[in-house]
DNA sequence: TTGTAAGCGTTATCAC
DNA sequence: GTGATAACGCTTACAA
């Protein structure tokens, strides 16, 4: 079914039968109704190819998302989803390796795709440094923030990941806790060294020495790899009593391999991660973490994007604060066990 | 960048210059050459659009997948992602809601997107039947059976379900147990039923009545609901020391809920779920699960849906067996504790 | 208010 | 082997 057999079927031309089916004005309302009505009954649908070669571009958003099997991303594309009606602008997933450039991806499905607008689920700044220029469209990049990046055409919206990690170690020093390991990530990603950078700045204010050589491990955002990490601490010799993994999954993982080794949470060793993930709720014990808030981060996200699309407004950069859970699996330092711990 | 800029660049016409992007034969290798190297240098891309609008048809698979935040299918996805390459035919995935008419969805991007085949990741027996008939393009549907669905272009691939609800059934039987409360899904949902019905099976094969009002909890697939039905089957008197659930997600909310009402899993009730998630690796107790061969599924599902789209196969249905994996969460009887729990 | 027709970037069918 | 050209279904001046 095309345009032209709709309008050779109600008597009109294909200008107006065009016209009516993109809501233009200028058409009498006889004429919209009986058009409209016919498109109805045989379920017309333009071809949407036909329409963006013509257009040169299409009607929807491409989000690129880094890492296709994680909690968050799928949380905060439902969200994302729910919130651009599917109607309005159909989103365009696409998945890209952990470790892939989204960016050098997203140039690629511009050329293919001619979206209205971008979403970067992840990304790497140094990816944004070197490919973004070729970008032309409205962006916004979620969980990392753009601001120090020099793109007319870039918001972010992202977690307030330094003031959260000085939240988990303020809690954690509130409590007795003095020797504190992090399980953090490799200085190439910028979450994992902004959220650093947020515990040493904690650290510094309550004049507590951090030696990253015995107390910070950089891993991946997997369970397996905060096992692995507690494993790593723990041959270094057992000398904290409190663990900030600044990744749910790491942090489960760390629970897990703490209490392989005979160490019970939070009683021995507390632990505090970082996403506020649901299974964050079920896990034994639960999980204290700070809580990105998804559905906030979603909104504003698929707000400045539209309004960017359509109202051409200057870029913005949001940040939006955590919500600390502490939750069981920590708690007050035990003075008796230090002393057995540090021996 | 167009095909004319690029043929006026090259000095071939766009007929030649098309035929070298597509593989034509009849063009002589000098200039093939030629083509290609200036395609190279600036990176040159057809238009999608142009192509597929005169071509009437996309290069792409289509993917739909019900509920978009769910482990298993995100490593199903990111599976088949590897296994399609991505370059041979990319992928066009869909969410639609857990809830939604997945086939419905699907004749709409089929009239929108013209792929060249359809998986689908769930889907609900009914709507196959009401809607699947205005589907003509080879599909796939993984995680459910087609095999009595009649239709030609239908294939499936799906984990023995029945078969390894027997195996977990048997397995808790061998332990010792006789009271096994089971958390499934409502009847509406075709892999509940075979789940169950496999439950059934091995309950009357070991001449052990089931009273499904007493010992049945249909619920949703989350740990929300894993958490609430077991609340609700302690409401009704604890009889049970087994648990079983048809999602590891629901186990692993029973197994915090069992926890929280001053239950040890498996001291005083043993727990098996179904799935296999990673996560199950790292709760406290690892969770005991009848895995679904992920890359296999996958790997089938490719397989049968690009031999459908290349050389027209009919289509197959094949059944994929789970593999056990009887972790921390179960353990025998212990007669003493069933005389109390009895009481 | 409606109709006509050019043209978007490709591919495919011709003729050469 | 190669080059012209029609056609794919649509939008959008411009003409009526």
């Amino acid at each position: 079914m095309t345009i032209k057999e709709l309008a050779a079927q109600t008597g009109y031309s294909v200008g107006t039968v065009s016209r009516v089916l993109n809501n233009h004005p200028n058409v009498s309302e006889k004429t919209r109704r009986a058009v409209l009505a016919a498109a109805e009954a045989c379920s017309f649908q333009l071809n949407a190819n036909a329409k963006q070669l013509k257009q040169q571009r299409s009607n929807t958003i491409l989000v690129v998302v880094k890492g296709s099997s994680n909690e968050l991303f799928g949380n905060l594309l439902e969200a994302i989803q729910a919130k651009i009606s599917r109607t309005a602008y159909p989103l365009v997933v696409d998945y890209v390796d952990e470790d892939a450039n989204a960016v050098e991806r997203a140039v690629q499905l511009c050329r293919e795709k001619k979206p209205l607008g971008i979403i970067f689920l992840g990304g790497n700044r140094q990816n944004f440094l070197s490919d973004f220029v070729q970008i032309e469209l409205p962006s916004v990049l979620v969980t990392n923030s753009g601001l120090d990046l020099p793109f007319e055409n870039l918001s972010s919206v992202t977690s307030d990941d330094r003031k959260a990690c000085e939240a988990a170690i303020d809690h954690l020093v509130e409590l007795g806790h003095r020797r504190i390991a992090i399980i953090g990530g490799g200085m190439g990603s910028d979450i994992a060294r902004l959220r650093y950078e947020g515990c040493l700045l904690a650290f510094d204010r309550h004049h507590i020495p951090f030696d990253a050589q015995r107390d910070y491990v950089a891993v991946r955002f997997s369970y397996a790899d905060g096992y692995r990490a507690v494993k790593t601490l723990l041959a270094r010799g057992r000398q904290f009593t409190a663990v900030f993994a600044i990744s749910d999954v790491m942090a489960i993982g760390a629970v897990r391999a703490l209490q392989d080794s005979g160490l019970r949470v939070p009683e021995d060793v507390s632990v505090i991660g970082f996403d506020g993930l649901n299974i964050g709720e079920y896990t034994v014990p639960r999980l204290a973490t700070l809580c990105q808030r998804v559905d906030e981060l979603a909104g504003r996200c698929a707000d400045i994007l539209i309004d960017q699309i359509e109202h051409g407004v200057a870029p913005r950069h949001e940040t939006i604060p955590c919500t600390a859970a502490w939750k069981e699996s920590v708690g007050p330092l035990d003075p008796a066990k230090t002393a057995g711990g540090q021996d």
